[in-house]
DNA sequence: AAAAAAGTGTGACAAAAGTCACAGCGGTAA
DNA sequence: TTACCGCTGTGACTTTTGTCACACTTTTTT
């Protein structure tokens, strides 16, 4: 739990006591590659924090066409939000792809967390005002840049992921076909 | 104001004493078609919330090219986010599409409306959290969906803007160049 | 260690989308 | 009213990307 308080604390400053009460809200959980965390269909009313490990979690269209809306590694926050907040099922699968280990907050938790500390309440909006901006970079990378830029973008935000995840799945990020992706790098590597 | 109070208690409860002293930060303003609340360069401080007339946020390549980041109307919020939140220039432009009245507000105000009361950061978080799901919706949609079922989607979320806004438009916002999005509709009369 | 599964590069071809050019339409402003 | 400007549709052509098939390599599993 050091790292949670660790987490929270880049953010707010909390009292013993505090941090106490807040991480009774939390559960840790184990996982391992290939294990899913959310499937389609799922009552997804968990958001987990990553505190080792890498994820992804995708879409799947009706022909079984995976589309990955994201990665995430260490300190970040995953969810299903759009299950999460409308009390919905998932549309959205979250799968491991290197072994991890997580905290679980549930939704009800995390509203109570928020109403009773106006630190935590700040301390979410900050998160995801960060969630937001880094979205918003990426509706307009989507919009204006060619598959070759979003290519070296990916690599200049992501350098690690970018070793570290198979070249199939960056293609899915991106939302190019994998045998372009593959033939753009191919292609410029002189350049 | 009466917009504003109305706006604000479709989420949190206010009291006189309380909407008197937030009111104090919003400073309205009046705009009128073709002109600019935000322009590429400028130090995009304040953030918008608009009481009527519809707005178009856009961003400008190398090249001159738009691409449409975000419509917003009524109740919409409006502002470069990233220069916002991160004290930078802005990347983004906003512009009137037609006639508008608009509240004001700047960062230093937001942080300390927030931070004084505790009513308002759940405000602020809770638009937050409607923002990022719609956002998360459109990369899926941008990713996984053909330029005409975006069409399709665009038409059934914001029929209103379907019939005011110039198609041109709304092929910047989905991605598509305005030709083929002429042929997609054209093309499908019959069906 | 062997077998199976997953990831990768590449060629040939098909499909989708972009670009350029032009004509007509409709509203706005002088 | 007339002149202008922005919006729209459409044809011809180019470019980009996707799809399918296959061979090869690497990783994982038994």
């Amino acid at each position: 739990m050091d790292k949670l308080r660790k987490h929270l604390e880049e953010i707010i400053a909390l009292s013993d006591e505090e941090f106490e009460y807040i991480k009774t809200f939390f559960v840790p959980k184990r996982v391992k590659k290939h294990q899913y965390l959310i499937q389609e269909g799922d009552q997804a009313n968990l958001e987990y924090l990553i505190l080792s490990g890498i994820f992804r979690m995708f879409y799947l269209d009706s022909e079984g066409k995976e589309y990955i809306v994201q990665f995430a590694g260490e300190n970040w926050w995953m969810a299903d939000y759009q299950a999460y907040f409308n009390a919905k099922k998932a549309t959205l699968h979250i799968t491991c792809m290197e072994d991890a280990e997580v905290l679980c907050l549930n939704l009800a938790g995390r509203e109570k967390l928020a109403a009773g500390l106006h630190k935590m309440e700040h301390f979410f909006r900050v998160k995801l005002t960060k969630g937001y901006t880094a979205q918003h970079r990426r509706i307009i990378s989507l919009l204006s840049s060619t598959p070759q830029q979003r290519y070296e973008e990916f690599g200049l935000l992501y350098p690690h992921l970018m070793q570290k995840i198979p070249k199939k799945y960056i293609a899915e990020y991106l939302g190019v076909s994998r045998e372009t992706l593959s033939r753009l790098y191919t292609n410029s590597k002189g350049r």
